[in-house]
DNA sequence: ACGTATAGTTTGTTGTACGAATCAATCTAG
DNA sequence: CTAGATTGATTCGTACAACAAACTATACGT
């Protein structure tokens, strides 16, 4: 991942930030008791309800994986299926007060946690840092 | 992950752009019939033998689990385990013909994705990307 | 109504990751 | 120089993650 004596590349720059953000989502979800992908669920859920699908979508996941991890978060009584009334094939996944309660506080540590880390960042750095990632991301979204 | 309606806030543009190499990452990685931990270890190998403590130390973790990972890479045939002269205990993790031209493989591949990705931001776009995530990067390496 | 597509689950397998216990080599006091 | 602590790595048991293929049930098009 980082290796190859990339010295300024961006690729490698990237790559290595990566890492790091996922250190510290890792570190996070620990301290709640979390594995970092139940996190990450938890986290997808925040704004309500979303079925399967989209979340296989947009975690990247099989859906049969997708239903395991979903299992194991309800088990935890952290989330709930409940059948779609338009389509009885189709379920959305619903955070419970627990589970609202843990999303949050992880979401908010996670900020903290990369916030801390750019607070050494002048003002000027932080926005371009800001304007030049989303625009990083902006060209993925068209993928 | 996403979630919680951050539009341009620094910490969600992180994770996303996090996000998005490692499905990258993922996606090189199976194409070569590696999984991601395995593809990252052989990038991590490509610079030379390294010893299982620096392994789990910038690999982020617990020994017993290098431990798992080093045996399936090895039983593949991409690395081998020699002994460490100095100190009888240790080992050095080496890659073998087959591991360096898989690991330069998928390290290049990595590369070109991103690259391809950041292809359409202007030069002096790429430049404050560039300069802007390394000083981050930099940041976090005195943590 | 029939066939096809879609949404999720089940099953079986491989890999990932941890902690506790263990083992051997090394280091350090005394 | 040896007894005890430390360090480097493996083993064992367990839980989770991820996939593919096969399957169930609902929805939809003609």
């Amino acid at each position: 991942m980082t290796g190859a004596s990339e010295g300024a590349t961006l690729a490698g720059a990237l790559v290595r930030l990566a890492h790091l953000v996922q250190r510290i989502f890792s570190e996070v979800s620990r301290n709640h008791d979390l594995t970092p992908q139940q996190a990450q669920l938890l986290c997808l859920l925040i704004d309500g309800p979303v079925g399967m699908g989209e979340l296989s979508r947009t975690l990247n996941l099989e859906k049969s994986s997708l239903t395991g991890l979903v299992d194991r978060i309800e088990r935890r009584g952290l989330a709930a299926r409940t059948r779609d009334s338009c389509d009885r094939r189709a379920c959305q996944i619903a955070l419970t007060d627990e589970g609202i309660r843990l999303a949050n506080k992880s979401h908010r540590d996670v900020i903290a946690r990369v916030e801390a880390l750019a607070a050494e960042l002048s003002s000027a750095d932080r926005e371009m840092l800001i304007s030049s990632t989303a625009k990083f991301d902006g060209l993925a979204a068209r993928t």
